[in-house]
DNA sequence: ACCTGAACACCGTTCAAGT
DNA sequence: ACCTGAACACCGTTCAAGT
């Protein structure tokens, strides 16, 4: 870009696309992105995305598998800094969750969307699993120490994530956020949610 | 279509249009439903939907409210053929939106979606207050009787929707019925709703 | 290997005009 | 009042061709 060379492209097409799809997400939502939108951003003609990305949904799906990457992250942060106590790690993990959602909301939204559908590539399921490995492991433990109700690991997570993601979808919908404010809510949600996993 | 006459149209076509609008955003998806596609499925010129939805989101809210009042009705009916034991009225409020909500899956995404865009019509948001008074109601008899905690009925019975929305969503986008039979997995977590729901 | 340019079939939306 | 037909600007996708 600086000098007379001027080559097809700025070094990775792929990864500006990506970038430039983030944005585009977040601005007018899955529903009006657009490929060549992405591509005039960028400065390719519109077919140049082609040899990056099959359709436009290939592109989604590499958006969503960075999503997932993405949080997976934030959430092996958010355990590694929790202190040794089962309701903090738990809460840690949440706050992490929900603040990851809210601050992608459209992404978070193609991330659960219909991605799973027919074609969806393996790799998306095992970067969501991946993502949500640190909250199975958490579940597992507070079931030795007994501050959760004994069961298959996994649909105990998956019922106290159901929770957390419906929070969060309906807040990023606009149906919380008019009489409540979020914070305060999550801490009763958590406490509630952690109030139903313990054994009674 | 009968005879001679072939009219501009065959009756409502508003109401065909909705119909048409049902099949299809259940058929391929909000994303992909074509208001052109709609109008050749009922036999009308692609210019005549204009008349009565000014445009594509028109239409998309207006499947929005049908969806909300057929939920009402469902809820409500739910509520009147439940017994007097609150645990039973809780359980068969949330058989009924999680049997509503994976019915139609299309048309729940849709709802909880379109809602809060910018120009939605407050009608949407009038009809989604009623659709749930029966379940804000059940939370307000609970607490008097002390089956549920105090607090707020409206603060209350929105963590408890979340909950069951989020199972809903996971459901619908396919992240649970991998391992887990939904009838079963929805009793476990209703439970758990409840609990969580209960002084302790 | 990577990108361009033209082309095709499809959209949503608008608007004059018909009945 | 209700619908049609042509038109406009925009898509996603494809494919020969350029470098």
């Amino acid at each position: 870009m600086s000098a007379t060379t001027r080559p097809y492209h700025h070094g990775n097409l792929r990864e500006a696309l990506l970038e430039a799809g983030e944005r585009a997400l977040e601005a007018h939502g899955a529903q009006n992105l657009s490929l060549r939108e992405l591509a005039r951003d960028v400065g390719v003609s519109h077919a140049a995305p082609r040899r990056h990305f099959a359709d436009k949904q290939a592109l989604l799906d590499a958006l969503a598998l960075d999503g997932f990457e993405g949080l997976r992250t934030i959430l092996t942060g958010a355990i590694a800094d929790a202190g040794p106590d089962f309701d903090a790690r738990l809460l840690a993990l949440a706050r992490a969750y929900v603040a990851y959602a809210t601050d992608h909301p459209a992404l978070t939204a193609l991330m659960f969307a219909s991605k799973h559908q027919d074609g969806a590539p393996p790799e998306l399921a095992e970067a969501a699993e991946r993502a949500f490995a640190p909250a199975l492991t958490a579940v597992a433990e507070g079931q030795r120490t007994g501050a959760v109700v004994p069961g298959e690991p996994e649909r105990v997570a998956k019922v106290a994530f159901a929770a957390l993601h419906g929070l969060v979808a309906l807040t990023n919908n606009g149906l919380l956020d008019d009489d409540l404010p979020l914070d305060a809510f999550l801490d009763e949600a958590v406490e509630r949610l952690v109030a139903g996993l313990r054994p009674r």
